[in-house]
DNA sequence: CGACGACTTGACGTGTTTCAAACGAGGTGG
DNA sequence: CCACCTCGTTTGAAACACGTCAAGTCGTCG
């Protein structure tokens, strides 16, 4: 098994630029390797706010898992519409594709440490690595339900249902709290969405007003009303 | 391996009701043992039209490959709107699913004829069983990659690019020709692509009237501008 | 204190949905 | 063999949700 030590700790709040303030796909990062591996191949490193961890069209093969910080995961079409397929929290695991190149880019979305790990070695070498071969099934199976649970945000809702989702989605992984501290600035959550910043702040401030959330600061809120949320989300 | 025998056959044509006309979710249906197995664990069983293979909360485990005919995956939302996750065509695999329970139901679209093999025959049993095992891989990560397009799809793309990425995946899946049966009504079209069944039938009219389709039937597609299709589906 | 980025709010435009009616093909029964 | 019924599809007109464009506010940093 993968080490499973600094997960779950508190949503990032700290949104200063750390390096290049203002200027976004700077490359290369600020990459730094903390510690080398004492678990199988396993590598930290820490990527400041805004900058890439991997970009489309790159080789594939490695393995990330979220120690601290958020990064969203993401596809520009031709004519610049993003669409962000997912975000990963602390203990999240991400860069998994199909074929031998990522199809989907991935950035730090706030200071961000991850630990990487070669694919190869989680997966290749018959019945050797057993249960990291298990660790590397879990992967793929919950990158399928999250995304399968995102087409469904994305085919059927309405813009109040998807924000409404979006918090209870975001929600649940935590602590398990009513609290959350968001560290996506609008247009992540709107890019997301398959909305528009305004629209989603317009939600947010319909389901202020309708008393399902508190909204004491632009990234910070509180869940007033789960079962109306829930209800509203459905 | 899995038998890969009976693939890639013509898209089915044939729309004549075959049990129980205009009746829907009619249960239990009618399935017919057809053959048993010979390569591991593969059962043969006919649906016919509109008549259910699997339902959202059954106990999961089994994966069925189409022989011949075209299944539909789909989930319904409270109020009764539904999203089709994915649209399955003869050698397409499905029915895997991250935990013990479906999370999606399936129908047959025309008659269909499927394979079901036992995923856990495919999945337990430490280094047994390799190949299948790869195979189930691929069945994961095949579902994965698909299900990442479709998000594209839902999220940031216009009616008109939709239903061209739409026309352009479903002639990718068949004998790479330019011509194309559509198995599925347009409803169902409608609730892949997250839109009505009216505004697919004006954007097929639109392209037709742009001169990238010509739409002989209903059912019948050909592509005759597929460099146009590819520009605006992006 | 000034500047900048993130967010909010307003007015307006538009793409898609909704509601409704008509059309067409296929099958059935007279 | 023709009339009729049904289901799927097309087409039209009107309503509305969300997008676009544009100020204006807030909080943080320099």
């Amino acid at each position: 098994m993968l080490t499973q030590t600094a997960l779950q700790q508190a949503p990032y709040t700290d949104t200063r630029p750390v390096v290049a303030p203002s200027m976004r796909r700077e490359r290369p990062p600020y990459r730094e390797v903390v510690s080398a591996a004492k678990e199988p191949a396993g590598m930290t490193m820490s990527f400041a706010r805004n900058t890439e961890i991997f970009a489309e069209g790159e080789p594939s093969g490695t393995i990330y898992k979220v120690v601290s910080g958020a990064v969203r995961v993401y596809k520009i079409l031709s004519d610049g519409r993003r669409q962000i397929s997912a975000f990963h929290l602390p203990g999240d695991m991400f860069g998994l594709e199909p074929d031998d190149q990522h199809h989907f880019s991935a950035e730090a979305i706030v200071p961000t440490k991850v630990t990487a790990y070669k694919a190869s070695s989680l997966f290749a070498g018959g019945a050797r690595n057993d249960g990291l071969r298990g660790e590397l099934w879990d992967v793929a199976m919950k990158s399928l339900a999250r995304s399968q649970e995102h087409l469904l945000l994305l085919g059927r809702k309405s813009a109040l249902e998807r924000v409404a989702a979006f918090l209870l989605e975001m929600v649940g992984r935590g602590e398990g709290n009513t609290a959350l501290d968001l560290p996506m600035p609008r247009h992540d959550i709107a890019d997301y969405l398959g909305l528009t910043l305004e629209t989603v702040s317009r939600m947010l401030a319909e389901l202020k007003a309708m008393a399902a959330i508190r909204l004491p600061s632009a990234r910070h809120v509180e869940l007033t009303d789960m079962a109306a949320l829930r209800n509203m989300s459905a």
